[in-house]
DNA sequence: GCTATTGTGTATCATTTGATACACAATTAT
DNA sequence: ATAATTGTGTATCAAATGATACACAATAGC
């Protein structure tokens, strides 16, 4: 009956939570949270997805850090609980969201009444601290195109005719590089036959493998 | 009087971690971890570094991801906590190393009866979330010379000369480059009097701010 | 309808990084 | 002492990426 009882915590948790927490409903494209504000709720996501990442001083590009999805946490607004300090990342909204506010203190003290709560907050960790790591590792290993393809094949597989509705210059962000760069790199694979392209998004054919090297020369 | 009392740690459970765990030496450069590692301890390290990597399937390069200090747990097996799953990285002791052992099983239940053994972890966690989030930032927003820049003002500033003494291959590997690349970059730092190149290592003249762009061409 | 904005295609050029090959000096092993 | 190994310098070429500029089509706003 509630909307967020679909977590494995214990029924007294719960209706601490109910008690304790309040609902909040905000549009996608709502940028929740940026570097220097100071965080007193931690929202945690029953509904909705949020992207957090950081933006170069410089230039502004910007560099995704990862997704925060439905069922958990907002970690980057967890670091400051120990530490009074500020937000440095950006978090926005990618689609509607439910917000679940949970005021900051009532975190520790949870940690250590629920182990429920305990072990889920320990498992989101872990998850965000795998993706920070295979982040680093793909920015690492590979180039552009396999991360772009990668991209594509774990962004569309779900979709309805595997097209995904989004521009060059959103793909750009979340891969960290500029426009053009990417315009570029759609525009091979489209060559390929492995995309197709049009004004309403990218449309995925046929990505196989990540390391599937094409034997034919352009 | 034990060499691991210097934690904020309730002097109950420093009674139980004595009880509990087996102190380890190991000397410097060994692989104490590896992928498919089963992990039944979590090594803590009393003294010394621990270098955290994983390597690219293909040709082997290193991907670093940062290192345990002193006083710190190696994280990279607490993944491995709740599932039951195996490492995935390396993990190679930088200098003579003291490793307290910690069973696996005894460190949730300490995270639950000791309020300062979980602040404890969660502090640890925060910490290494932050540097591969750091990690990430530097990977896509500076190039090399300014990557290797930082690293040699962050490791040599303390050290008696500023002499850094590490082969052009090691510090190929903490870049996650090749030691040709290596080699020219820090040849064109010594051509602008910012360091000094010896076998014996590297010896840092003059590495001011971040972005002190330089305006005399070469 | 017309105009402004947004999204895309593409050409050109510079820079960065990677790959390979080779020379040579210092150190270590025998 | 000689040979093998390790560490470094450097030249050459290829590939990837970045920066800039411009054209043009689709869409939205008026």
């Amino acid at each position: 009956m509630n909307n967020y009882d679909n977590f494995p915590l214990e029924k007294m948790l719960l209706n601490e939570i109910e008690l304790a927490c309040k609902i909040l409903l905000v549009p996608s494209g709502q940028t929740i949270i940026k570097p220097g504000d100071r965080i007193d709720y931690i929202p945690l996501i029953l509904k909705g997805s949020v992207r957090v990442y950081e933006k170069d001083p410089k230039d502004g590009r910007e560099v995704l850090l990862y997704y925060v999805k439905e069922n958990e946490p907002c970690l980057f607004s967890y670091f400051t609980i120990y530490e009074d300090s500020n937000s440095d990342c950006y978090g926005t909204t990618q689609e509607d969201c439910t917000l679940l506010m949970i005021p900051k203190n009532l975190m520790i003290s949870w940690q250590l009444k629920y182990f429920s709560w305990h072990k889920y907050i320990s498992n989101t960790y872990l998850k965000k601290n795998h993706l920070l790591i295979d982040a680093i590792k793909h920015n690492s290993f590979s180039n552009l195109e396999d991360r772009i393809k990668k991209y594509l094949k774990e962004n569309a597989s779900k979709l309805p005719g595997k097209h995904l509705k989004i521009t060059h210059l959103f793909l750009a962000n979340e891969m960290g590089t500029t426009r053009v760069v990417t315009s570029r790199i759609l525009k091979k694979l489209e060559k390929r036959n492995l995309i197709a392209l049009n004004r309403a998004g990218i449309k995925i054919i046929n990505l196989l493998g990540l390391t599937v090297h094409c034997l034919i020369s352009d």
